[in-house]
RNA sequence: GCGCCCGUAGCUCAGCUGGAUAGAGCGUCUGGCUACGAACCAGAAGGUCGGAAGUUCGAAUCUUUCCGGGCGCACCA
């Protein structure tokens, strides 16, 4: 509703001035500083002032006087030296919002968004939480204002990762397919657990053992690479396993996708061998025959560096001398499939079917009865960490130099900074800290090192101290009821603390900070949704029946000469522009802000003013109306932010 | 050495395309529950926006430079 004032104010504007001064400027409308100026704050008379040559607060008060009546806005004013500040009319605002449903259009073209993408030999920790979470949410984000999204995660079972542990199995610890195979049915501890302590471990005898490392890593890598031996079916079992631990860790936080392309099928299919000669034929790549990359085939680095010289020794080798393929290689073959480029597709499986009914799928080399297209996409966001920023403008180079510079425009790296640890939680933990760690504001987490903070662990430490906080407060509710609300509680605060920082920050995990459910945390806006709910509740319980058709635009303008009334209002009604000023931005963060601050505003309301007790009646069911128009933009925005609206606290 | 990011209140962070007196949470201090649930609210203290110069009617925001910090620059991903 705000939006069409807002752009009926900006249509005034536009074609007065061009009409009046023969001129026209972009029209930029703010919004003011001191709410007590009103609704919108317009400095275009500061913009037309030098072309015009004069006063600014002079052609301001022109454009007041001179541009009429706008529908909807009740006055306009001049201030400050220059500013026009439009007091929008409070009645047939309120009542545009009352019967105005607004149906999102929805828009051409799938979205394609790849985000979590962990390695699959070991548990999740936070750091992959925050790439999750980001992912999750944006994409939450754009189906919000209409968007056609398919949510790919994309699993590297063929890396060196993998095979790090499973050399770890075979070699390190002699174990066979059936040993492992027990590992993972074994309901005493998890499997993804037992492979980051192995990982952790095969990675210290790598450092003690460097020509160990080159054996076994080697050994292992060109089994499953090759696709069949004992190696290559370990392989398999243990990232097919590890994988499944992903998944659930990511349900337990409301994150689910609709395929997982995986690197064993971009070998096997041959992805990779299409992708190359397309990239030789245009020439995007040569092989190297002298220096240090000598026997590769290499991307130069003037196509992907800012001003690169063509002596720098600093080309990107894409293909290595022994002929294997580099996962950048296999990255830019992938990326050129998500664009529906290669002129190949997968074979898909379903691997599952969630809860909710949304089915999962996986790709795979056989054909399958009935199986779903994927890929395709007219624009794609890749969630990666921005340390690989490097290796995504190199993608982003090949796109270009196989001449598909629209979709290199399309594709985004949709980056963000790391999550580390604080000292403190370091301490907490018991890792050892050099004097020199002491001293920084973060230490950053290492898998190789086995040293961070697993996902589900943190899971279960934030619902261990909600249940305790619910257990205390609701002595009438029962186990399972409060055991519900506990985890909807723990995953409010963690999704929101991973979303309340913009994607830019490095954020030092802080087990005080996240475990905090006050203040600026989810939690907070859990809280006020729950009780915007109560009171309707309450209300309708005590035999008052909701009636919104006594309120007309006059009546509600009465109500709204409240000043606190009519901010509350105007805070509720802003949902929509929000959500689509954080979506072009891309950045979750401000739907997070937005919804913050919508419980800030009902918790204001909730102090000034008692619905159950109001003796007017048609007040009481204007208040009503605001409770509920409160309660629904609660439960919009939680659900963009994948956080549960519970239904007590 | 080259490239990218950051430096805003005691701490952690917002600040949209330059715009009016720079905001929030935490922490500190003062108040408010026989409750439409205090996981809340009201109020106070707290800032030369890292330094300097420049562009502009106007700079936390743009440019240059210096200082301080982070991350990249593999035949790993």
């Amino acid at each position: 509703m705000f939006q069409t004032v807002e752009n009926r104010v900006r249509e005034a504007f536009r074609s007065h001035i061009q009409n009046h001064y023969a001129t026209s400027v972009e029209i930029v409308i703010e919004e003011p500083k001191q709410a007590s100026f009103g609704e919108m704050a317009l400095p275009v008379a500061f913009q037309l002032a030098k072309a015009l040559k004069k006063a600014p607060r002079q052609i301001a008060s022109e454009l007041a006087a001179g541009i009429g009546a706008i529908e909807g806005v009740a006055a306009m004013e001049v201030a400050g030296n220059g500013y026009i500040n439009v007091r929008l009319d409070r009645g047939s605002y309120a009542h545009a919002i009352l019967t105005g449903a607004a149906a999102a259009d929805t828009k051409p073209g799938k979205i394609i968004v790849e985000h979590t993408n962990i390695n699959p030999n070991k548990a999740a920790h936070i750091g992959h939480l925050r790439n999750a979470v980001l992912g999750d949410t944006f994409v939450r984000m754009l189906r919000a204002t209409g968007n056609q999204v398919e949510v790919q995660n994309y699993i590297d079972n063929t890396g060196v990762q993998v095979a790090d542990v499973v050399a770890g199995f075979h070699f390190l610890e002699g174990k066979t397919i059936d040993d492992v195979r027990a590992l993972i049915d074994n309901p005493e501890r998890p499997f993804d657990y037992v492979c980051w302590d192995l990982y952790a471990r095969t990675s210290q005898h790598y450092d003690a053992n460097p020509e160990i490392k080159a054996k076994w890593r080697g050994e292992t890598l060109h089994a499953i690479e090759a696709g069949h031996g004992e190696l290559s079916d370990l392989g398999h079992l243990v990232a097919d396993a590890i994988v499944q631990c992903h998944i659930k860790t990511m349900l337990r936080l409301g994150v689910i996708y609709d395929v997982l392309p995986r690197e064993s099928e971009i070998l096997h299919l041959q992805f990779w061998a299409t992708a190359f000669e397309q990239l030789k034929e245009r020439k995007a790549i040569y092989f190297e025959t002298e220096g240090k990359a000598k026997g590769c085939w290499v991307m130069p680095s003037t196509a992907f560096k800012e001003g690169a010289s063509e002596e720098a020794d600093d080309n990107k080798i894409i293909v290595r001398s022994n002929g294997t393929v580099t996962y950048v290689g296999k990255d830019i073959a992938y990326q050129l499939w998500k664009f529906g480029l290669l002129g190949k597709d997968f074979h898909y499986k379903k691997l599952l079917t969630y809860a909710n009914g949304h089915e999962l799928w996986q790709s795979t080399v056989e054909p399958q009865p009935g199986e779903k297209k994927f890929g395709g996409g007219r624009e794609v966001y890749n969630v990666i960490d921005s340390r690989q920023s490097y290796l995504q403008d190199v993608v982003v180079a090949g796109l270009r130099a196989l001449g598909y510079n629209d979709q290199a425009d399309r594709s985004t790296h949709f980056a963000y900074e790391m999550v580390a640890l604080s000292p403190r939680t370091c301490v907490e933990l018991g890792i050892e800290l050099s004097d020199e760690d002491k001293k920084k504001s973060h230490v950053e987490v290492s898998g190789r090192k086995g040293l961070g903070v697993k996902a589900d662990d943190l899971i279960d430490k934030l619902i261990e101290n909600a249940k305790r906080e619910v257990d205390s407060r609701n002595a009438d509710r029962s186990e399972a009821e409060r055991l519900q609300v506990a985890q909807q509680i723990a995953i409010g605060a963690l999704r929101y603390f991973m979303l309340k920082y913009t994607r830019n920050t490095v954020i030092a995990f802080d087990f005080q900070e996240a475990l905090s459910f006050t203040g600026e945390a989810g939690p907070y806006v859990q809280y006020a949704a729950v009780r915007a709910a109560k009171i309707r509740g309450k209300v309708l319980d005590s035999g008052v029946v909701a009636n919104t058709g006594q309120l007309d635009a006059a009546s509600m303008n009465t109500f709204l000469t409240d000043e606190g009334l009519w901010q509350s209002l105007l805070a509720a009604s802003k949902l929509e522009p929000s959500l689509l000023r954080a979506t072009q931005s891309g950045e979750p963060a401000h739907v997070a802000k937005y919804a913050f601050q919508l419980a800030q505003s009902f918790s204001g309301f909730y102090q000034d003013h008692r619905v159950l007790e109001e003796p007017d009646a048609r007040r009481q069911q204007f208040l009503l109306w605001m409770t509920d128009l409160y309660r629904r933009q609660f439960e919009r925005s939680l659900d963009v932010l994948g956080i549960a609206a519970p239904e007590f606290m």
